[in-house]
Formats: structure tokens, sequence, C-alpha cells
DNA sequence: AACTATTGATAAGT
DNA sequence: TACTTATCAATAGTT
């Protein structure tokens, strides 16, 4: 763009690359932001210095903005998040299979050289492996939801039960009470249960002493 | 840049700023590109149309890059992920407060006009409650587990006390079974016990039949 | 969408 | 790093 047309490589001369580096970001920087105003669109820039430095921009809230595209790339492609939802009960299988699929088409395409579409191709991939663990995050929350209502649920028919034995039991202590008066017509008081095991051996033993 | 110099503000009319926008952002991508290429720097670019439409490149991996972004934010400001860690039990107590506290700072920022530091400071505000946002998520999911291992522990006693009690009841039928026995010299059984609120006056009935 | 006059960006030099 | 400037690239308005 200017006294030479320069090849659209990598630049080898470090000092010369640290100078267009400067250069060239301080221009997409701006024309970054005269498309946000002229055009009134949400943008966010992330620049990473080959020494690693951080450069960015964001028209509004860079949060705000990478929670949008996330949002967006989770509805668009083939949506899990409803078809996760319609499965209902194995659908955590299903994904925990798709991850797998997924993960062993990664490992293959690392494997192979990481050339042009090669990266897009692993992109998406990758995209598609976060949508999956949004996802499953969602189903996983749910479940431990349901989980915990169903144990609440549990919990409160035990003690219901719980109750109703305990009050039979009362119940026929008061019966027994009765049919021992009947034949000794004595007042005293059976031993106290203690819940043990061996209660019917000391029952026993005291209904023949 | 042509034939006129164009005012950096937001085009009034709609068809020329669509215009402007499909040639404004291809040429912004294509410096992204080459910025990318010629200095070896990690991009990423995210666009949303006023039409909400999503245009983005990423030198890499886009996800990968956000995340090399929010580490290297995360390393700067107050560091709250190992914060609420060092915290326990009551971290949520205060993480709760710090994110009122910091909602109400973001009300009053926004109520104020929207200059350039001020925007600065909304993000960061912003980015500050996305971190809270995702220790509590861990905190809470911590919750819910501990509240399914104590519900399950919970079930299991209860269970157990159950299991027990219906022991004792069944002691107990044997043993009222032989006092009857030894008034009645009768070999009939008694009728099944079926559950209900009700066995007590059945038995009673029973008895004295 | 294509054209082109004009402005903008920048590579090389200082 | 900043400034200059010759050149190339981007694009606003037009067709």
């Amino acid at each position: 763009m200017a006294r030479k047309k320069i090849p659209i490589k990598k630049i080898d001369n470090i000092n010369a690359r640290q100078v267009t580096f400067s250069k060239r970001r301080k221009g997409l920087f701006k024309k970054t932001q005269e498309l946000s105003t002229l055009c009134d669109a949400e943008i966010a820039l992330i620049v990473f210095s080959s020494t690693s430095k951080l450069f960015e921009y964001a028209s509004s809230s860079m949060q705000q903005i990478i929670e949008r595209r996330n949002q967006h790339s989770g509805v668009q492609g083939s949506d899990i998040a409803s078809t996760g939802k319609q499965l209902g009960s194995n659908s955590f299988d299903m994904l925990h299979k798709e991850i797998e699929d997924k993960t062993h088409e990664l490992c293959q395409l690392n494997g192979q050289d990481l050339q042009g579409l090669t990266i897009q191709e692993l992109q998406k991939l990758e995209e598609l492996l976060q949508k999956r663990w949004i996802t499953i995050s969602k189903i996983k929350e749910e479940k431990m939801t349901q989980e915990i209502n169903s144990l609440k649920t549990k919990e409160a028919e035990l003690t219901e039960e719980n109750q109703k034995l305990k009050q039979n039991f009362y119940e026929q202590k008061l019966v027994r009470e009765q049919c021992y008066e009947s034949i000794t017509s004595s007042s005293s008081d059976f031993p106290p249960d203690n819940g043990s095991s061996d209660t019917s051996l000391k029952l026993g033993l005291c209904l023949f002493e």
C-alpha cells in the first residue's frame, strides 16, 4: 500500500514485523471503530501480538458480544438443545456418544496436516463440542434438579411411612398390653422396647414367665 | 476515501448504510487476515450487523482466542475465582452481596453519561460480574451435589429405620397372635395387614369379637 | 454489481 | 518511535 506492494505472508524481519504490526494494528482498530459507528454494528476485535500482548476493541461490552456470539452459534447448526430435551432420559447417552464421535473425528484431523480448510474444520468441530458442552451442562443441571426433587419426594414418603409404622407399633403395644392384662390381670408395664432384633425373644419370655 | 469524505457517524439512509456495511466489512476482514498473516498475530473479529446478522473471523479457533483473552483479563484485576474458593461455606452470601454492590454501581454508572472512560468501566464491571457468575455457578453445583449426597444419606437412614420398624411390627404381630391363642385356644389367622391407618381399629375389633 | 474519482493507509526512507 | 512521502488500497458516489 505504499512505496511497494508486499506479499501477504509472515514478515521474516522481526523489527520490520513489529513496525508493520503497530501501523496496521492502528489502522485496523480505526477501521473497526468506523464500521461500528457508520453502520451501527456491534463489533469485537481481539488481537494478540506474536509477543502475546493483548489489544482489544469492543463497540459495547466485550463479554456481551462474546455471549451474543455464543448464543448465535447455539441457535445455528444441528440444534442439539431442542433435540436433547426431546430425547428425555437417554439424551445424556446420545450426547455422550456424539461427543466421543466428534472427539475421535477431532483427533483424526489433528493427526493430518493442518492446512487451510482443515483449520476451519477444526474450528467448527471445536465450536460444535463447545455447543454440546453447554447443552450437556444444562441437561446435567436439569437432571440434578430432578434427582433432588425425586429424593425429596422419596424422603417425604419414607417419613410418612415411618410415621404410620410408628403409630401402628404404638397401637400394637396398647393392644398387647390389654392382652397381657386379660391373662394376668396385672397392671405391670412391659419392659420398654429398645428396637433390637432380639425383642421377640424378650417378649416371648415375658409372656410365659 | 472516495468521491467525497464522509463524517464518521451513523449513516441515516438504511440502504446506503447496508451498502457501506458490506463494502467496509469486506475490507475490514481482509485487513484483519492480512495483519494476522503478516505479523503472526492471533486475531478474532466478531461483527453483528444492525440487522443482527453475525460475521466472524478467527485466525485460529474463536473459542481458543476468547478463552485466551479471558485468561488475560482474569489475571488482571482482583482475582475472585481464588477468593471464592478461600471463602468456603459462606462464600455464597459474600458473593451475593458483592454482586448486589456491583449491580448497584453499574446502575449508577448507567444513569450517568456514557462517555469514553465510563464505557471502559462498565466493561470492566460487566466482566467482573461475569467472573462472579462463573464462581457462583461452581458453588451452586457444589451445593447441589452436597444436597444430593445429604438426601441420599437421609434416604438410607430412613429406609433402615423403616426396616427396623417393620420388623418390630412383624414381631409384635407374632406375639399378639400367641397372646390371642393363649386366650381363645383358636388357630384362626389374623386378617392380613394392609398397612392403612385404620389397621388398629380392625385389629381391635378382631381382638374383642 | 461494476466503475472510478478520490480519499485513506502504509512501506520504505529519514 | 515519529515524521515524511511515494505509492498502493479502499471506498463513496455514480451508473
